[in-house]
Formats: structure tokens, sequence, C-alpha cells
DNA sequence: TTGTAAGCGTTATCAT
DNA sequence: ATGATAACGCTTACAA
């Protein structure tokens, strides 16, 4: 920068002015100042900009689960938004690790990062809630429901899909559906099985406690194979199952063609999310199906409206529908 | 800072000298200090560390495509070996737009990002490969070839892989193979090419250059599902499909349906990568699989190799070998 | 062993 | 309208 000053014959102060577009300067000086900087291709530092406090126009995104397509299609959704608003979208991927996502928390507060969009891990780890309360940018939590007074939230209504779900099953005659999921301590676990609970009562219909399989951490492809089997090798078998989580269809499609059990025939299926393999199986897998890409743009939106408006702190919770999308995996019995 | 020296009545230089770790400073004042940081709760600041040229140990990683998962195999993979070695990886998408690319280097580069992992979208684009070749920081290219000399690439093997896969529908007898892929000016779409016409020359086949449907940019789903329509219809239609890309297989699957065709009956079938829709279609979907996490891993590796000897610019390429996984989509004609 | 002070590349507040 | 200069928070010669 001082190399510009002298090369243009002004003062660094001049540069600065200039590169800023503050008003007020000469369109001669200007002229000469853009051409030095030009000749000498320099550009300003950003590290020392940040250093002067400037905003970053850079928003940081933690989720969790690399191999959970859906995650590609949020940061797209957020992508797109804040593209469009000019900030960047920085991803970082916690792999389920706590300690990660503190160190990338540290990481965006001390890069100055303007914002962020989390998926935590776990909604009641104290040191990412410290971290996250110490982070001087707001923060959306995605699928996510946190303690922080400040964190906004957008999550898929998976109540209200999990109870469409229940209730189509029971309005077919099932009385032994099994639900497969992961996530039990989180809002989305927690969620479904509240919509799977409440259909039932509202039927008075008893639950068998062996047909949850509700796995503490994200139900993984080996928990559907399993439980699948276990399912299906009852003295009394479940008619049908809901596995919610998007790595459970492959293990259930799997331990069926293993036991040579027919769906729909011997087992209905209703799973989530939507996905190439629910849509082209034979059968067509009936799937709740919501849009991560909807999730992705308004936790941008919200998060950028944080931002325009810093000293409003509503503590505001955006629900994003799911859908039952009916296909051939289930039938009466 | 200085509010650490001052608590602890020593200079700022002290407390630098503490928190760095730098020998001859006395248990006594180290203790003092370590007491007045904790008691502060002070942590340096990295924007102004970075200010003074520091290492950053966080690496960059730009990638085109969101919807492809083997991406996010390629991430865990990086991200698996960075962490170990104590590097934090910051992942930027492109979304193919080299514009974005532009941005994400330039951010990595200000931010001082100690190295790059980075899939181009066009392996000439001169604006990146400027943008590239001003960056302060060692680059491996990911499943892409650049003329930049300073750059590493790691590439899965696509010239064996569908040499291998071609080679194989040739001995089943077929003559009439349709390649359906994109990329044709990337590195992968040209090894691909590469394979499938010189698997051809071996067994002296002429290639029918209507069954060549390479598209220029990505193969979108649509693409598959048009070409698959297209090449079914034609008066003298494919016997086999050589569906190269992580998106043609739906649109290929659904075409058949449409039309009624039976794989292997009617249409053999070979696509990339593996996935759960070509494990549990049905009949299961032979393919060319490679690993995308070895590629994410040795990418890091080479990275961490330059990072630990900056003066080593020996032109290193990898290469990820391919698999010819056989199941029941093809068949003698 | 510790303190002092220059310097990193900006922006902002004064003067002029 | 422009220049001089302090300040941002740190590292590192150099001095003591």
């Amino acid at each position: 920068m001082r190399d510009v000053a002298l090369l243009a014959g002004v003062s660094v102060g001049t540069v600065s002015r200039v590169v800023n577009e503050v008003p007020n300067v000469s369109p001669a000086v200007r002229a000469k100042v853009r051409h030095a900087i030009d000749k000498l291709g320099w550009k300003p530092s950003m590290v020392a900009q940040n250093m002067r406090g400037q905003a970053s126009r850079m928003i940081g995104f933690i989720f969790s689960d690399l191999e959970n397509p859906l995650y590609a299609s949020m940061i797209k959704g957020a992508e797109d938004v804040l593209t469009q608003a000019g900030y960047l979208l920085i991803v970082g991927s916690s792999n389920h690790r706590p300690e990660q996502e503190c160190s990338l928390i540290d990481l965006f507060d001390q890069r100055q990062a303007d914002g962020l969009i989390f998926t935590i891990t776990d909604e009641d780890n104290p040191a990412v809630l410290e971290s996250l309360a110490g982070a001087r940018f707001p923060v959306v939590m995605l699928e996510r429901d946190v303690s922080v007074e400040t964190a906004g939230a957008v999550i898929a209504d998976h109540y209200e899909g999990t109870l469409h779900a229940t209730r189509h099953l029971l309005n077919l005659g099932h009385r032994r559906i099994a639900l497969l999921a992961g996530g039990r301590n989180n809002r989305v676990g927690r969620d479904r099985l509240r919509g799977f609970t409440e259909a039932h009562r509202e039927q008075g219909v008893e639950i068998d406690p062996c047909l949850l399989r509700v796995n503490e951490g994200i139900a993984e492809d080996a928990f559907g194979f399993r439980h699948t089997q276990l399912l299906l090798s009852m003295s009394e078998p479940a008619t049908a199952i809901l596995a919610l989580g998007r790595h459970l269809l492959r293990g259930v499609l799997s331990a069926c063609r293993a036991k040579g059990v027919r769906i729909p025939q011997d087992l209905s299926l209703i799973t989530t999310n939507d996905s190439e393999l629910a849509e082209l199986a034979q059968p067509a897998v009936t799937v709740i199906r919501y849009s991560a890409y909807e999730l992705g743009r308004e936790a941008a939106h919200l998060l950028l409206q944080r931002l325009a408006d810093r000293d409003n702190w509503n503590f505001s919770r955006i629900h994003v529908p799911t859908e039952l999308v009916l296909r051939d995996s289930c039938t009466r019995i």
C-alpha cells in the first residue's frame, strides 16, 4: 500500500480512501491511485483489514455428517442465498466430534466470520455450548435445538412428518409398527419419537417397546441391517417399519432380501428422506420428504436478517414442512 | 495481551514468549503469565498472528459439485489425514462457477491458508489458473490436471477402469457399446474416452460416433435419461451402455423402465462409481469402483509432503487404482 | 532472563 | 481534498 502511495505520489490514507470509495477525493487523484494500483497489482490485505475490525463477509457452516447427502443440499441452499448477498460460505465438518466443533467455532471466531450456521452433534455438550456463547457472531442452528438464547433455529417439521406417516400405517391396519431411527438425544430424534407416540395415542394403540429401535447416536448402515433382522425374527414380527434416517434404507432392504421378506406383501416400509434408492428401488419406497435445500435457504435468510439488524435478538424458530410421498411399499393388512 | 502483561507484571514480549513456548523464560514468570492468561481468559488473536506471517495450520479444499457424494468421501479422506497432522480443513464449494473458484482461492490466500486441495471446474480457465499461480501456498489437484508446474495431482485411474470395463463388454460379444459421460474437457473425461477407444482399437472394433454421448459439462440427471431414450430408439440400438458419472445411473434406469427395456436381457449396463442404488437396484449393476476416500487421503498426504519440504517442487502425480465389480447387469450377446 | 520498540497493512482521526 | 500519524494485537531483534 505504501508502494502504491509512493508511485501515485499520495499518502497511504488517500489510497485507502480511493479503494474504499469514500467521497471527497478528487477525480484526478483517484485516477492516479487507480493507475498505480493496477500497475503494481496491489490488493488490500484482508488480514490487516480484519485487524481493524472490518466485516469479513464470510459465513461459517459446521455440520457433522459428511456422508449424509442431505447436508449437500442444505449447504447448496445456504450458499445460493449467501452468495447472492455477497457473502462467502465456508464449510467445516466435525465428523460428530465435539472437539472438532470447538476448533471450528474458534477458528471462525478468530477469523472474524460474520455468522455461523451450525448442526451441532450433541445439543448438550457444555464445551461446545460455551464456545458458542463466547463467539462474537450470530448463530443459526440447523435441525438442532440448543439452550443458547441468542441462537436462531431452522428445523424440518419431523413431528408432523412422523405423525402423518405413522397414522398412514395405522390406518392401513398395522398394529405392530417398528420405529428405526437415530439421534435419540437431538431435536430431530425427539420430534420423531413424539410423532410416532402421538399417532399411536390418538388411535389408542399401545406401542410394544421391543419395536422401538432408536439409536443414541447416528443410525449407521449396520444399525438398519441388524435391527431389521431382529425385528423380522421376533416371535411376533413387525408388520411395518418406519426407517427414519438417511442411512437406514440400504440396511433395511438388504436385510429383507437376505431373509426373503417381500415388500409390501410381508412388510410395509416408510423411510426418510427421499433418495434415488427410494425412488428406484422395486417396489418404490414411500417416504417422508422435506427439502434440505429449503432448510439451508431458510437458515441463511434468518442469519442475514440477524446480520442486518444486530440488535434484533428475538428468538426465532422456523419450521420447514414435510410431505408424505406415497409409493408402493405399504399395504393394507 | 497488554492486560495480561500488566496483570502478570511483565512485558507483552514476555507474554508472547510464554504462549509460544520459547525457551529461556524463568518458570516463575511463566507461571505468573499463565495464571494471568487464565484469569483474563485471553486468547491470542489469530488475525494479528497472521499479520506477522505465521502459518495458519489451515488447509483449503475447493470442489465443484455438492451433489456428488464422491466428494463427501474425498473430503473425509483428506480431513482424516489432515486433522491427524494438526491441520484444519476448510471446504468451499464453487458450484461449477470459475468466478467463485477465484473468490475462494483469493480468500484462502488472503487468509493465509497453508495449502489447497482443488478440483477445478475448467482446467483451462485463465482467470482461475492465474489466481492459482499467484497463490502463496502449494496446491494439489484432485481428479484434475492443470498446466501449472507447481501443482501436484491425485487422480483415479479412469483410463484403466474404462479400458477394463469396455473390454469386458467387448468380450461378452457387444459391438454397439454406447458411452454416456460428462466432462469431455477435463482429465477424467479424457481418460475415460481414451480407455473406451483403446479397448475398441485392441479388438479392431469400429466405434459408431452416434454411440458417443460425451457431454461438455457435467452429465446431469436429465442427460442420462434423455440420451438413454435416444440410444434405445435408434434403428440399430446400443446393446450396452457404459454410464460413467455419478448422476447418470438414475436417468438410465428410469429411461429403461419407461421403455420396458430389461437389464441385462435387452441391454447390458456398467456404471461408475459404486453407490447404494447400483448395489441394491434389481438387477444389481456392475460398476467401475474406486475409493474416493483414498483419493482424498492421497491428496492430503501429497500436500503434507510438500508442506514438510517446501522446496521439493518435483512434479508428482499419484494414481489411485480402479476395480471392476461384476454384478448382474451385463450379459453375453 | 526480560524489557523495549519496530514493524506487519490497514483505517480513522486529526490537522492542514 | 489531502497528509500525517496513532492504533489494531502480535512477534522478534536488540538492548539491558
